[in-house]
This record gives structure tokens, C-alpha cells and sequence, in this order.
DNA sequence: GATTTTACCGAAAACGTTTTCGATTATGTA
DNA sequence: TACATAATCGAAAACGTTTTCGGTAAAATC
């Protein structure tokens, strides 16, 4: 099947390729009658701009990357969800790859989207990742980037985020505020700085509140992963009986956890409350169903897509473009594994 | 920051765009030395090719196209996890577009990988599509379709699917070996060809078995979504009492049916057994756990992928290809929800 | 009637690559 | 020495579009 062309529509009218163009694109310098004419044979003719001829004329691709830890992620789903949609619908397509939280990975992508020359590039870091460079290839390379969740401080580009500092406080103070008086607190890996922030957050809240800071209460995933829920609850039952509060990283490790509690029988919230961080469906389902924190998944992609045709908007123009950092707001949602 | 280009290379080193051109592709008619000089400048300027103008030239963008109803369901995300990180293996970028069940969606995507000249395109059907119009353009445009899981049997391309009627009866023979007599079917809407299969192999298995045909206890899920689970669930224990058994479409549809009858205290699988379809990761561990027939959703999407490829590769070199029907295996996951 | 303005059109360059085909030089053979 | 062969290179076309710039003819102005 032959793909018609400017040259086809110009031959057959006796036109130059230059007029059809114009005339497709409604440029002043072409007569009405003239127009018509071109207009009503490419759409017989079905004709369609050579996206691979526009691309190479224009420098332009109108594809967006995206690079996230891994897509099979209710959280990280959804954020995707979020992008192509609201891309679709202002004319880009989106190219998304996983790093897989490997930081080797991670660079080879970026290499990967910046040789086929896409418009911009929208980031979540992996967990590995600690050196940076590569990310800041991506801004010599004067291509727009926006990075969201699981950011760098140390990049000066767009981002964002939420607040985990005090989203792990107020996981803490509710779990506080439920009567515990020992939380013990499953943490993420040491790199990333959400992981760092919610655990700061979940410091302050003992302070704020006379609970001692007891170092031996602190669990350290690698996973993140079911499993280490439920590993890292047998240790707190067997090794600190008194712990009354769980506060998990991630719904996914408070549901490993509840998991644990349900089969050894001790009672949610009564003997020990939890509370998760994400608000994953899941969370919502199980039994008893888990408190945790809403995270927003769907307006972070939207809204760190937006800023990412902003920018490359202005680039285009030529013009500055002055980066933000949004921080989205979130908040405790009460449900039946802690009181209220 | 300026991008360098064969021109630029073969200007420092006084040969021509051509010569360049073909060190760095390794032609044997240039020599080793300047083959050498070639390599080691592109290195040092760190020469990458212009994508856009490879597209142009070569025709093919190394890219492929993937539609799929919505990307957050643990089942899609599997597949794209696997068609993502086998593509990038194969040298190939994925662009990702989301029907969210809708035709019109749809018809608009197809146009959108059309006109970007993808080199082939993934898919997985709407529930609602009904016209294949749109699909039958992809096969005009000689652009390779691999479709899988929601298939049309009317299309004449490669496909990669589970045998969901066999899965049905064997989600229903598992139910009535478990000891149930009167068992109900929340199924999947009317259209797609999936829900149709496993609700012929649920009446097969009926029928294998000795057990009457009742279609009041057909219930048709239209969004296929919890809710409905829940809901459905409260009508069958409110006017079928006694119902002793659910095959349910998803088990997203089941954990809804689940969650019903734990919060009337219905006992599971004493009372009433349940089984879902899928093999979503919740099943595993919320309570009691549902048994399920598991889909390979990995496999499923490396499978198609494989296929598309090869279907690529053919198509470029003018060779006639074969289409061809990949059929994974299921089987029953035996849980908690059904007596084993 | 002469001049300016306006309306309309097209030639040509450019984007950066790949590939064909012919040219040139060096090497080998008789 | 004369010729055939091999080795190495480059000119040029092509992919299909966009855009600049200049040209012509018609209309408007004086």
C-alpha cells in the first residue's frame, strides 16, 4: 500500500508541492479556491503528513520518555495512566521504559531517549540510583525534564512531589493518636528520599509527642515487598511484645504485615495497630481493611506532565523557563487497622 | 548544545559524508585506517545518530505500537512489563495507548500508530468494539497486528490468547469437585469474546457433571469491577440461598463477592465456595484467599511481542509470513476459597 | 497611464541519513 | 609494458516535509 504524499497531491493538480503544503496548513498566501481543491483530494486521497519527514524537518517528535522503577505498581500504573492520557489529548505519544531500580539500567534508557530524540523526558528515580550524571546529560542536552516522586534535591530541573515528611508524620500521629505508645516503623531502603523523609516524619511525631526514639524499632526493606511485611512483623511479635503500632512504608509491606498478625491471631487494631502509606486498592479490601495515607498517583502524572509541556513549550519558543517544584497534598485515610 | 553530525566528522577529517557514513556501518570498502580514524572521531564527539532522519531514510521508526484497555490492572501491567523489557532487548520503544473500553478510543489509536508509522502494533480489544474496520485498515496499511487475550476471531492475523473456555470448565469442574451442587456465574459483558468462553465452559462443565442449567443464575457484570462483585453476591444470598458456589469472571469480581459474604458471616468455602479468574496478586492475600485460575500475563505479553517481532522481520524483508495462534496453558490455583 | 499594493504561487534549500554506482588509484598478472 | 583486478573513495539521489524568498499578475491608488 502506497503512502501518499505532498508530491502526488501537487502532480495531480498541476500545483507545486510547496502550495499543497501551504494549503494544508492554511497559510494566508494560498487562494481560497485553491485551498479547496487541495483540502478535498488529500482527503480522498486519505493523505497523511510523513510523520518521519516532519520529525527530521520540524526537530521535533512529539513523543514524550517516561522512566519509572517498574509499571506493575498500583501507585507507579496509575501515574502512567495519568501521562498518556492527558499526552494524548495535547498530541503526544509516550515511550515508557523501566529502570527496573537498577541505576545502570536507568542511564542506558536515557541514553536510549535521547537518541530518538524525544521532546521531553518524565522521571521517577530509581532506588539505586546515586550518581546523577546522566540525569544531568539529559539538561545539557537542553531537553526538558521533569522528575516526580522519587526525586534528586541535587538537580535543578521541575519535580513533583508530596510532602513525605509530614505524610509520615501524620501516619505517625495517627497511629499515636490511636492509643500506641511503641511504634515500630518499617522503613524503605536507606538511598531513596522518600524513604528518608518518612521516617524523618515519623521522628519528629515521637518527639512532638514524648515517645522515645528507640532505634531497635526500625526495619530497613530492600524489597519493599510483601514479604518483608511479613518477616519484619514475626521479628517485631517475637522480639518487642510491646510494640502496639506499625508504621510500614508502603501498603503493600502493611498488608504483609496484617497478613502475619491474621494468621498468629493477634487483633487489629486492638493488641497492635497499622498503618500503610499509598492507599492501594488492595488496601481497601482486605481484612481488617488498612489505614494509610493517600498518594495521589493520577494528579502527580497529570501535573507533572503539564509542567512538562509547559517547558517544552517554552523551549521551543526559546524562551526561559523558570522550574517549579509542586508539592500535592495528602492525607491519613482511617480505616480498620487503627483506631480513630 | 549543537548535535554532531556525519557532516561535521567528515569535514575534520577531510573524506566524505559517504565515507563516514559507512565506517561507522562497517562497509568493507573502506579502509582500516580510516575506518579506525572515523570511529575514534565519532567517539570523541560523541557522534549519535540522527533518529529522525533514519526513520526518513530507512522507513522504519523501531518502534511498535501497544493498545490496551487500561493500564491499571495488575494483568495489563504484567503484559506491558514484558513487552516493554523484551522490545527494549530487540532494540525497540514501545508507545503505549489506553482504549479505556471504548471503540471510538480506539479507532482514534489506531489512526494515531498509523500515521506515526510504527512498525508494528500490539493489541488487546475493547470490550465494546463491535466494527473491526479499524483493525482491518492496520492490516491494509501492511503494518504487522498481533492481537492477544481480547481477540476477534474474525481477523485474520497472528494471536496469542488462553484457552478461555477450557479455563472455565476447569474453574467450574474445580467447584463441583470441591463439593458444590448449585453454583452461579457472575460473567464478564456480553460482547468480548473472553467472557463468553469461560461462560460456555462453565455450562459444559454442568452439564459433564449432571448439574442443571439455571440462567438466573447468570449474572452479567458490565464494568467488572468490586462493586459489582459485592453487589451481585447480595442477590444471590438474598434470593438464591442456596447457591453453594461462584465462578467469578475476575477476581476482582470474586475478592467483591469475598468481602460480601465475610460481612454477612457467611463461611467460606463451608457455605458457599468461590473462585475468580486471573490470578491477581490480592487474591493471595486477602482472606480467606482466592482460589483462581492463574493467566500468564508475562508470558502472554513476551509471547505476542516475539511473534510481532518475527512478523517484522518477514515483512521487511518482503518474505511472506504465516500467521499464527499461540495458546498458553492455565490451571486451577487452589486456595482457600474452595474446598481442595 | 504610471506606480504601488496586494494576492498568489513556486523554486530551492534544508533537515541528516543511506545507498547506488561510477571513478580513481594501487596491486597483481601475463 | 599492458592489462585486469582489487581496494578505496565520493558524487549524487533519495526519503517527504517546511519555509524563505523572490517573482508574476492583478487590483488598487494617484
Amino acid at each position: 500500500m502506497k503512502e501518499v504524499t505532498l508530491k502526488e497531491i501537487a502532480l495531480e493538480l498541476g500545483i507545486s508541492i510547496t502550495t499543497v503544503s501551504k494549503a494544508l496548513k492554511n497559510y494566508t498566501d494560498v487562494s481560497p479556491k485553491t485551498k479547496a481543491a487541495v483540502l478535498k483530494l488529500a482527503e480522498e486521497l486519505n493523505y497523511k503528513p510523513n510523520s518521519f519527514a516532519v520529525n527530521l524537518r520540524t526537530k521535533e517528535s512529539k513523543t514524550i520518555g517516561l522512566i519509572i522503577p517498574e509499571i506493575v505498581h498500583h501507585f507507579f500504573s496509575n501515574i502512567v495512566n495519568a501521562i498518556i492520557e492527558k499526552a494524548e489529548k495535547k498530541g503526544y505519544l509516550v515511550i515508557i521504559l523501566q529502570s527496573n531500580e537498577s541505576e545502570e539500567l536507568e542511564k542506558k534508557q536515557i541514553d536510549l531517549l535521547i537518541s530518538k530524540r524525544v521532546d521531553g523526558i518524565l522521571m521517577s528515580l530509581s532506588n539505586n540510583t546515586k550518581n546523577l550524571d546522566h540525569l544531568r546529560k539529559v539538561i545539557e542536552h537542553d531537553i526538558p525534564l521533569v522528575l516526580f516522586d522519587k526525586i534528586s534535591k541535587l538537580l535543578d530541573c521541575s519535580k513533583v512531589v508530596i510532602d513525605d515528611r509530614s505524610a509520615g508524620y501524620d501516619a505517625t500521629e495517627h497511629l499515636i493518636k490511636s492509643g500506641c505508645k511503641k511504634i515500630a516503623h518499617i522503613r524503605g531502603p536507606l538511598n531513596p528520599q522518600n524513604s528518608i523523609d518518612r521516617f524523618l516524619g515519623y521522628k519528629k511525631a515521637l518527639k512532638d509527642y514524648n515517645l522515645p526514639f528507640d532505634n531497635s524499632l526500625i526495619f530497613t526493606c530492600e524489597k519493599v515487598s510483601f514479604e518483608e511485611g511479613y518477616n519484619f512483623a514475626k521479628k517485631i511479635y517475637t522480639e518487642h511484645k510491646d510494640v502496639d503500632g506499625i508504621f510500614a512504608i508502603t501498603d503493600l509491606v502493611g498488608i504483609g504485615v496484617v497478613a502475619y498478625f491474621n494468621e498468629v491471631g493477634i487483633k487489629i487494631p486492638e493488641q497492635i495497630a497499622i498503618i500503610g502509606f499509598s492507599n492501594w486498592f488492595m488496601s481497601s479490601v482486605i481484612s481488617p481493611s488498612l489505614s494509610t495515607i493517600d498518594q495521589p498517583g493520577f494528579e502527580m502524572g497529570k501535573s507533572a506532565l503539564k509542567l512538562l509541556l509547559k517547558e517544552i513549550k517554552a523551549h521551543k519558543k526559546g524562551k526561559e523557563f523558570k522550574f517549579k517544584t509542586i508539592v500535592l497534598p495528602t492525607h491519613v485515610i482511617k480505616r480498620n487497622s487503627t483506631f480513630n
